[in-house]
DNA sequence: AAATATATCAACCGCGCTCTA
DNA sequence: TTAGAGCGCGGTTGATATATT
């Protein structure tokens, strides 16, 4: 016998919030404060259940709340916090005022994990992702299409020699996505590159900062 | 311009914790 | 002590927006 439902749920209107709701939750939490989440949508006259009204007031309507894209330093301190705390996004959340738990969540999985990834640093652990043996490596190149690797290791020359940042970044996010790091080593002007040492490399913060929003 | 893929984020779900009778 | 109610949390889903082909 599972656990009992938190509310009747016939009935209910589910989905995104209209603005009348949201004003009628507004009003009522301004006017009465919260003492049961349960009975909030009853005296607020909405057909939702205690626990979307809860939600949606900490996640939009909260007039505590900042809105807009993280700051640089926001995101330091959510990799900082993360890397002590892990998944738990509402300690992480107390440490950021005016950001919600899910916000924090979302912007986590879908911006700052990859940022980590292109680092080379595990979002879990926030250690150096380890090299690939070398054993894996040849596993890999096995599985790749040679056409492939041909085509994106002259495209990678190309850029080299066109000195755009675009394309060398771009080549170089298809490396890594390829996994190829065999070809990397075997591209003379791509050496710096080596696991070891690119996050070093003025290039690639250069392309870092070219990348500019649509990076992160 | 249309179709398709990818990214983003609001909202939902279910579990576990805490409180209370 | 225990069972049930309510709340909060973290994982996941799905709709929408945006980018790419």
């Amino acid at each position: 016998m599972g656990r009992q439902p938190c509310c009747e749920k016939v009935g209910l209107k589910r989905g995104p919030w209209t603005i009348e709701e949201d004003s009628k939750l507004v009003d009522f939490i301004l006017n009465n404060g919260i003492q049961c989440w349960r009975l909030v949508p009853k005296l607020a006259g909405l057909m939702r259940c205690g626990k979307s009204c809860r939600l949606r007031w900490i996640n939009y309507l909260r007039p505590d709340l900042k809105r807009g894209a993280f700051t640089e330093a926001e995101e330091d301190m959510i990799i900082e916090l993360h890397s002590r705390l892990g998944n738990r996004w509402s300690k992480i959340a107390a440490h950021l005022p005016g950001r919600t738990d899910n916000e924090i969540k979302n912007h986590w999985n879908t911006r700052i994990k990859k940022k980590l990834k292109l680092l080379g640093l595990d979002p879990i652990t926030h250690k150096p992702i380890e090299h690939e043996s070398d054993q894996e490596i040849h596993h890999n190149m096995e599985f790749q299409e040679p056409e492939d690797c041909q085509i994106l290791q002259q495209k990678t020359e190309e850029a080299l020699i066109s000195g755009s940042n675009q394309a060398k970044n771009e080549c170089f996010v298809k490396n890594m996505e390829m996994g190829s790091s065999l070809m990397i080593q075997n591209l003379e002007p791509m050496e710096s590159f080596s696991v070891d040492s690119w996050m070093d490399s003025p290039f690639l913060w250069d392309g870092f900062s070219n990348f500019g929003e649509s990076f992160l």
